[in-house]
DNA sequence: GTCTATAGGAGGATAGAC
DNA sequence: GTCTATCCTCCTATAGAC
């Protein structure tokens, strides 16, 4: 991208692209996509709509982008953690737990522990997942790792029916994503008797919950 | 309500009323609540917005008056659900399997087997349940059937700590929601090896996974 | 790479006739 | 109880100056 040779104050373009998302992202979990207009987004960076429309297009490629941008690290986590424990396992199968706990922290942790972008996405993926239009987009981004997941719980549990497993994954995937979306749903439901509900607690219940779960759909030999 | 007394051919008011949640059911539950005009609503019941704001008020208000309908219906299955139960049992603490069982049926049955008021509706919930703002309208309409659920799996798992009790039930809540909003997502993520995925064929698999994973978090004896 | 101005339409809300 | 007409705000998108 052959940048002019001006003096050294000009703003960098994808810089300004970075803070173009994280503004996206945060607007697009606090609100909503339909929620939130293209002049939220300008207004919260403080410039004017056609800024907007120069890096990203439509709003559309917008919230395409603001996927885009995290998906490639968070599939990394994912693919990283999964590599890990089949090189220390010498790719024997892995326990039912490594492969719950690969998918899940990497979301779960970021979630959290992460920076401020990091956490809005969470909000932002918890937010749209159970919307058609938008799970499309996400699939398109989160599909290919899910499916290397779906093949080591295959390895992992092979009398489980292979459309078992699905239902099974797709039960974690939501367990995942609901626990992360409201940090104040367990307050109200609990009448404060939980307080400030701390999704990395919520991780130390979730993955005996759904081990459990995955194992207890194995047929029982007779 | 006292109604005039001009010739029979006068449309009752309630009936309107009932047309009118029908059709901002069923455009809340495909495009949500931001993606949804007054305009929308009006339209699909062929009437000017004037007449939607007339018997509903606000969009805010229209949100809630959907809400509350069915919410209503799904309370009195999912107590009765419990009462019958626990008549059957004597009054002793029921099985997991039960509870589980008692609270997730009835809004998989009627997502499957209930007219389309009803299929809207389960799509409806899913798409906002996890969006704070609007999980809020639906918790103050769920909250107290769910209470007496957790104090009935309280009895039943009284070793479990009943801050994990809550982090359970949500997970149950999750999957449950999650389970219901997507039809098409597990055809795309198993490539169409999973055809036509019925939410009752999903309740099937959901029983076992959920009931395992409550029972997994009841601290073992030594 | 940044910004102003503006087009052209859709948004929720309201007043008042029938 | 129903409907038309209307207000004014807000929306996305575009053209073109700097």
């Amino acid at each position: 991208m052959a940048t002019g040779v001006r003096g050294g104050l000009r703003r960098d373009g994808d810089q300004t692209r970075e803070r173009l998302l994280d503004a996206a992202e945060a607007l697009f979990a606090a609100q909503g996509f339909h929620g939130t207009s293209m002049r939220d987004v300008a207004g919260a960076m403080d410039c004017g709509i056609a800024l907007v429309k120069y890096h990203c297009g439509t709003k559309e490629l917008l919230f395409d982008a603001v996927v885009e941008r995290r998906a490639a690290d968070m599939a990394a986590y994912r693919t990283q953690a999964l590599d890990a424990a089949l090189a220390q396992a010498g790719g024997r199968p892995l326990a039912v737990e490594a492969l719950v706990s690969g998918y899940v922290w990497p979301f779960i942790e970021r979630s959290r522990a992460g920076d401020a972008g990091w956490r809005n996405y969470s909000l932002f993926v918890a937010r749209h997942a159970n919307a058609p239009e938008f799970s499309k987009v996400l699939g398109k981004h989160y599909d290919p790792v899910a499916r290397r997941y779906l093949a080591e719980f295959a390895r992992s549990l092979p009398a489980l029916p292979s459309s078992d497993l699905f239902y099974a994954f797709s039960f974690m995937v939501g367990t995942m994503v609901s626990t992360v979306a409201q940090p104040g749903r367990l307050e109200q439901l609990s009448k404060r008797r939980i307080r400030a509900a701390d999704v990395e607690v919520a991780f130390q219940r979730m993955l005996p919950f759904l081990s459990a779960g995955f194992k207890s759909l194995v047929p029982r030999r007779p």
